[in-house]
DNA sequence: CTGAAAGCGCTTACAG
DNA sequence: CTGAAAGCGCTTACAG
């Protein structure tokens, strides 16, 4: 048919003889059109074959639909069960989705202030911290245009009013830690995102709470950066076992570091749980087919990604509630095999 | 500053004092503009704080440098690692991506018509294979408007003459199982995606093959859908070991249910590769951290993203190369410690 | 309930 | 090298 171009408005109006404000209220406001006009602009839609050019929508609207996300890794199964309940909730909303990746995409400060000023997105979910600079440009462009929200993590002091959903961090750790206490282990180290990454902060201080209130050291070295990733893990994992003062147990920021953390030790002739216990965080879907099955915290990943969305969406809509600050979603401590108990 | 509202291209042009059009030029084609003139307008461009709007350029323009990616799911860090690549690229080009998740994010066919002509998007990249129907759009379009290329599988029939990247799937997939029949195994299963999926068709036949040329049967029930996840893994394994003929070795097509395939004999009690050898396929990241370090066929994930896009965006300009068809690029079979030896 | 008209912010022949 | 003007396809007061 109309193989050369798409059918615009003006071919509708055309055909159904009326002007294109009528077919345009059809599409947006079909009430407020009368029954009889509604009828012959829906079958001149039919029959062009029109569907309206989202281009000129945007445009004239002012706004794309276009949601962006910054996460740290797109590969890490955490986040990617987040992103889903972001997209399911995203296209409940009618919004597209991008992403980007601080791990492997930098994205200067600059792409990031050319993005917000040029109207290409309509809002921001923040589950990774950017730069410091932007940051800034997020706090001090918030009155202004592009809403943002967080995920999963305190991301900076700057952006501590901001809304955010989260689980309780610092509970959740202290949870990780206690447990272990509970089960013997009184020489417990902690495998961290980069001290530089807010990432696992408050993990870090909930297992430095625990410690403290059950009276146990910390000795130098114990809490070691893993970087997140299963790489870095094995070589915090490969430091703390030649630590003058070994660990009996660990407890890693994150069940990929923890999952390099279990192959290491053993790959060293040691056993887990027996030499080492371990306890996660995340609870990912390879936790529990880990060898031994990981004991973990477990965050409701998914649970996390539609509210965020459904709280960006609000932000959006500019309903006055959604401004206020944190959402607190339940954790839970899953016990698997990972961590043994231990008579001293 | 313009707390109000942006600068727009008249700000610029009035403080400038010259007109739009020549501002547009000192953007656009700035050789085509008079040195004194462009100072001027750099300039104003700088007080004003100007940036362009998106929007209006693309709709202007006719296109909006986003481009789709369709992928069976986000959480495979197989395609993980292809989406890094696709993203390395696509950002050197200029693109944003969008992707569709095609097991939690149902688009259907109607989504995919919509997107298509109403120029939202100026590319897409096919990493899974959509409803047949979706595929006859897709084709019956393929020379208008939008541009598709395909990554790493074959998709289906009636795409075979889309440009496509990726590695030879049947020779890896004979590779793999002639690895296991040189180590003496005479009864190998394979582990596969569902049935209707063309995800994995080229694995079983490769694999197929080879049995076929070392005359070895393939016994009722051996060639099972594992549905590319975990869970799916450990059910047909389960299903595998209570086989009359229980396989010494399995094939999974790819390396997400080798780690269910590999815990659900272990949890059976038996050996890995004592007494079942697996290979499994794409070598993602946790494939070295497995219980025991996994033998399988390693794809250059990234590569195929950063060329599946390139290729894309030639498509997308037009150059006539680019329609040519698949591109392939090399695999390796990485033996790690999950086959045995066997002798009978 | 409907239409004529303005305008969103750009780009790009066209004329000079 | 530069400017005046048309136009991309919509939406939305405004008037009737």
């Amino acid at each position: 048919m109309n193989n050369v171009r798409d059918a615009s408005i003006k071919d509708v109006a055309r055909l159904a003889g009326v002007s294109i404000a009528t077919v345009s209220r059809c599409m947006n406001f079909p009430e407020k059109v009368s029954e009889k006009t509604r009828l012959k602009v829906q079958a001149a839609i039919y029959n062009t074959g029109y569907s309206p050019n989202t281009l000129a929508q945007s445009f004239r609207r002012g706004h794309t639909n276009i949601i962006m996300v910054v996460l740290p890794s797109v590969g890490d199964p955490f986040f990617s069960a987040v992103m889903r309940g972001i997209r399911v909730a995203a296209r409940a909303k009618g919004y597209s989705v991008i992403f980007e990746d601080t791990q492997f995409n930098k994205m200067t400060d600059d792409d990031l202030g050319t993005m917000l000023v040029s109207n290409q997105i309509d809002g921001i979910i923040l589950l990774a911290s950017i730069s410091p600079f932007g940051n800034e440009i997020l706090s001090s462009n918030s009155k202004r245009s592009v809403p943002v929200v967080i995920g999963c993590e305190t991301v900076s002091p700057e952006l501590a009013d901001f809304p955010s959903v989260h689980i309780d961090n610092i509970s959740a750790a202290k949870e990780a830690t206690n447990y272990l206490i509970s089960q013997g282990h009184e020489r417990i180290a902690m495998i961290c995102g980069q001290a530089s990454s807010l990432l696992t902060k408050d993990r870090e201080y909930g297992y430095r709470v625990a410690m403290k209130k059950a009276k146990l050291p910390i000795e130098d070295g114990w809490i070691i950066d893993g970087d997140l990733t299963i790489l870095g893990a094995r070589t915090a994992t490969r430091n703390l076992m030649n630590h003058v003062y070994r660990p009996t147990a660990i407890f890693c920021a994150n069940d990929e570091m923890a999952i390099g953390c279990i192959h290491e030790i053993k790959a060293a002739g040691l056993q887990v749980p027996g030499d080492i216990s371990i306890v996660g965080f995340d609870d990912i879907r390879y936790a529990e087919v880990t060898a031994p099955p990981l004991t973990t915290i477990s965050q409701p990943a998914e649970e996390i990604g539609e509210r965020v969305m459904y709280r960006l969406s609000r932000c959006i809509d500019a309903e006055d509630d959604a401004t206020l600050g944190p959402e607190i979603v339940p954790h839970k401590l899953v016990i698997r095999q990972s961590v043994a108990k231990r008579v001293s």
